[in-house]
DNA sequence: CAGCAATAACTACACGTGTAGTATTCACGT
DNA sequence: ACGTGAATACTACACGTGTAGTTATTGCTG
């Protein structure tokens, strides 16, 4: 429930955090290597986004010999919510509604999604029922 | 079906753009006083994240006299979309089921606002039914 | 043990952003 | 016609970000 402490994740270090959650911990060759494979980046990119994810403590090092190993310490789901979040604020003016209506509205749902939806609906609904 | 051709709008900016939103055309003054009010921010800041929004074609000045009068260019929608997809593709990688879990799940939904998804997911599912 | 190859650490640099300060202009009142 | 003050236009500057280049370190290899 406290404000978020994590500084702001940039896009290219989101880039970096989305290999570690994948599977960690990794050295940053390791990630280095799946990063120019996606992205084309230089390896010394990559570790400068390493090294300011640790500084931003979105990432710890944990020496290995010779080398770091790499591991998130900020998790996907908290860094999804808080990103929601943001976006929820600036866009939206903080109005949940709105924004579902725009995802229903613009962007094309598969049939699984839409029974997804309805469960969700049906459970909220139940809820609501319970609570009054 | 274009690419988005505005340049990224930033966060002080889109305040800027709420208030033109709400009402325009307006002058800088009566921009600024509002943005004083909401934010604290000097007159001559929100001049200069005027003059950077006429600059990426986001606003439009017209002369009226010794002034001018701003206006938006870039629809309030339009915003919505292209940051809700940005949003999406960051952090959801692109798909929306997760994104509307995410938000359903995590954000307090008033009783409207359940009514209003409940509309949705009728009408998503109504669409469904009739193309098959 | 000396140098190499792999890592890490430090430095660089241009561009965007937040947040103004300073300079210029030009319409209006006297 | 001219000065003045509001509005605009130009300049500033530190910090974050994208994207590396350069330098230092160090374990391993011959």
């Amino acid at each position: 429930m406290s404000k978020t402490v994590v500084p702001a994740i940039s896009e290219a270090e989101s880039r970096v955090m989305e290999v570690l959650w994948q599977h960690a911990p990794r050295g940053s060759e390791d990630v280095a290597s799946t990063l120019h494979a996606e992205t084309g980046w230089h390896e010394n990119t990559v570790r400068t986004l390493l090294n300011r994810l640790v500084r931003k403590r979105a990432v710890r090092a944990t020496r290995d010999g010779r080398r770091f190993l790499y591991a998130p310490l900020l998790a996907r789901e908290q860094w999804q919510a808080s990103e929601s979040r943001s976006l929820l604020d600036r866009v939206f003016g903080g109005r949940v509604a709105p924004l579902l209506v725009h995802f229903s509205r613009n962007e094309k749902l598969s049939a699984k999604d839409v029974t997804e939806l309805r469960k969700l609906v049906d459970e909220l609904e139940k809820k609501e029922k319970r609570h009054g």
